[in-house]
DNA sequence: CGTCCACAGGAATGACGGGCGG
DNA sequence: CCGCCCGTCATTCCTGTGGACG
């Protein structure tokens, strides 16, 4: 005991007397706002042309914002929010400004529950009717008198599992209020997202549109050169580095956060190096290691059937058969759940943990016929082979599977060569 | 040109663990 | 403690369908 505290001890001083790098390493997480936010001065100054006439005790537009993820627009609200709650307390004026991250709220009672709560009406986490949360926030929203400025980041994530309900109850809010009013700021990273919506909903949302384009590799380049001035110290960041980061974001649809993700790994993973410069070497490396706990953090996070479920299409991978149709999948799948001795789902109930696979990026699945042989869908890996083959040995249910090889592959093998 | 495969994927329903208000 | 409602996961039943084959 004595010498394991010995060695952490070690290993804490060596990182304080090493940490020659990072002058404030939170500069270079996503969730920080600069006070500068390069390349997106035209969309501050529209929203803040569209939020305005709040300073008036006015509503404001409805606005509906869409890009991709990493194009800034968290941020941007974000800044132009917190601008406008100071100018408004500065001149006396009555406005609150709501932000409710649609995907972490997962369902309509949650949602309006952080909406309650941005207005301090205590209600419990569960166990009451969703059209009770909602009208305890519009009776406590009436008492209020303000204005409310309601953030749904990520909305197209609720939508798509919840439907329309939350928006229609929402955008038709004002016509309940007499004391205060309600303006909607949707936030959307699917573009197609407007397809999903009731016209009637659609146009109370979108009365304004902001659009937020990839930032190219050069904008890139700014923001990180930006943040880097904050988050290291000086001279120990090569300028190639800076490069390489931006210019791998910008490939991947000009994600800042993935830009940024990169250039502060390679600056932990040279840390740990004991290197005395941040280098391309490093951020190549922090790039695989993004990837590689990426996989491992989805992995664990799996129940034991989807675990199964993308263990099927490994295995129907080893065995040559690289796109998997959803039939083959239950087959396999049905002879590792017999394997390790628990019951089976459906074959529907798979089939939805296999379209539950694909959105969170770990499956690609495209329906596809193929005539007379039916319709179903063609399913492969959408992340590399190697980095699965460890965690899996690693799991602790799979782990027992290492040397075991379902029979329908025997059969099938040779046999379907697509 | 119709048939019919092998599913996709929506809807209704139910079991379950959890928390509430009374 | 009860009765009620919640969200989640799963099942059952269902209708819909692109296109190779005959």
């Amino acid at each position: 005991m004595k010498k394991e505290v010995d060695m952490l001890d070690s290993v804490f001083e060596h990182f304080l007397k090493n940490n020659h790098f990072f002058r404030d390493r939170d500069v270079l997480r996503h969730d920080y706002i600069p006070k500068k936010l390069p390349h997106r001065e035209d969309q501050i100054r529209h929203l803040g042309m569209i939020v305005a006439p709040l300073l008036k005790a006015e509503r404001c537009s409805n606005i509906f914002i869409y890009g991709k993820t990493g194009t800034g627009k968290t941020a941007v609200m974000k800044y132009v929010l917190s601008q406008l709650v100071q100018k408004a307390v500065k001149f006396g004026v009555p406005v609150r400004a709501a932000y409710v991250n649609c995907r972490l709220a997962g369902t309509e009672y949650r949602v309006f529950t952080r909406l309650c709560d941005s207005l301090n009406i205590h209600v419990p986490f569960t166990g009451l009717a969703v059209g009770e949360v909602f009208d305890r926030f519009k009776r406590g929203l009436e008492t209020q008198n303000l204005s409310l400025i309601v953030v749904l980041d990520e909305l197209d994530e609720l939508i798509k599992a919840r439907g329309n309900v939350l928006l229609y109850q929402l955008t038709r809010v004002n016509g309940a209020l007499c004391n205060s009013t309600v303006s909607i700021i949707g936030i959307s990273n699917d573009l197609r997202f407007k397809e999903m919506l009731e016209p009637r909903v659609l146009s109370a949302l979108s009365e304004e549109e902001v659009m937020f384009k990839p930032y190219n590799a050069s904008e890139l380049q700014d923001i990180l050169w930006q943040r880097a001035e904050l988050a290291f110290c000086n001279g120990v960041l090569l300028e190639g580095a800076v490069s390489l980061c931006a210019a791998l974001a910008a490939a991947e649809h000009g994600d800042a956060r993935r830009a940024l993700d990169l250039l502060r790994v390679a600056g932990e993973v040279a840390e740990r190096k004991n290197a005395k410069i941040i280098a391309e070497d490093h951020v190549r490396e922090a790039e695989k290691r993004i990837e590689r706990n990426r996989v491992i953090d989805a992995l664990t996070n799996l129940t034991l059937h989807s675990k199964f479920v993308l263990y099927s299409v490994y295995l129907l991978g080893k065995a040559n058969i690289y796109s998997a149709i959803t039939g083959d999948i239950y087959e396999v799948y049905t002879e590792l759940c017999k394997e390790i001795g628990v019951s089976t789902l459906t074959q529907r109930r798979v089939s939805g943990l296999v379209s539950e696979l694909d959105s969170i990026g770990l499956l690609n699945s495209r329906v596809i016929s193929r005539g007379r042989y039916g319709r179903t869908k063609k399913i492969s890996l959408a992340i590399p082979r190697s980095p699965l083959t460890k965690a899996y040995t690693d799991d602790a249910h799979l782990g027992q599977l290492t040397n075991f090889t379902p029979k329908c592959l025997i059969i099938k093998f040779g046999k379907t060569k697509h």
